[in-house]
DNA sequence: AGCTTGACCGACC
DNA sequence: TGGTCGGCCAAGC
């Protein structure tokens, strides 16, 4: 087959739009959930496609805000409730694997 | 075909 | 907390 990058990407965008709000994802989570690809081409998909999703709910796997949309950033985590530490977003809470909200 | 780049990650110090 | 390093995989030149 072809391999179209625009089919990876409407997978990836699809997983980032289900992350419910006040919870996050890494980049290397999304692409260990579809299976396929890796960390950066999730990165590449977000880069490119990203700006039409939640993209503040996709971070780096230590917790840090996306550099350069810091303030936007914040902005959303503080309006939905977002688990922070400092100028991270607590990970050991608010990362969500792609289960089924957990009964917490 | 070789080298560089990138919204990455984990280990290590 | 932060910097470096090697590994990672696709795209561009």
């Amino acid at each position: 087959m072809h391999g179209d990058p625009t089919e990876f990407a409407e997978r990836v965008l699809d997983v980032v739009e289900r992350i419910p709000p006040g919870r996050v994802m890494t980049y290397g989570d999304i692409a260990e959930f579809l299976g396929e690809g890796g960390p950066r081409q999730v990165g590449r998909v977000m880069a490119l496609w990203g700006g039409g999703v939640p993209w503040w709910r996709v971070i780096r796997a230590d917790g840090s805000f996306l550099p350069g949309h810091e303030q936007r950033a914040l902005k959303h985590y503080r309006a939905e409730g977002t688990p922070l530490r400092d100028t991270r977003v607590d990970m050991r809470l608010a990362r969500w694997t792609g289960e089924p909200a957990e009964a917490d």
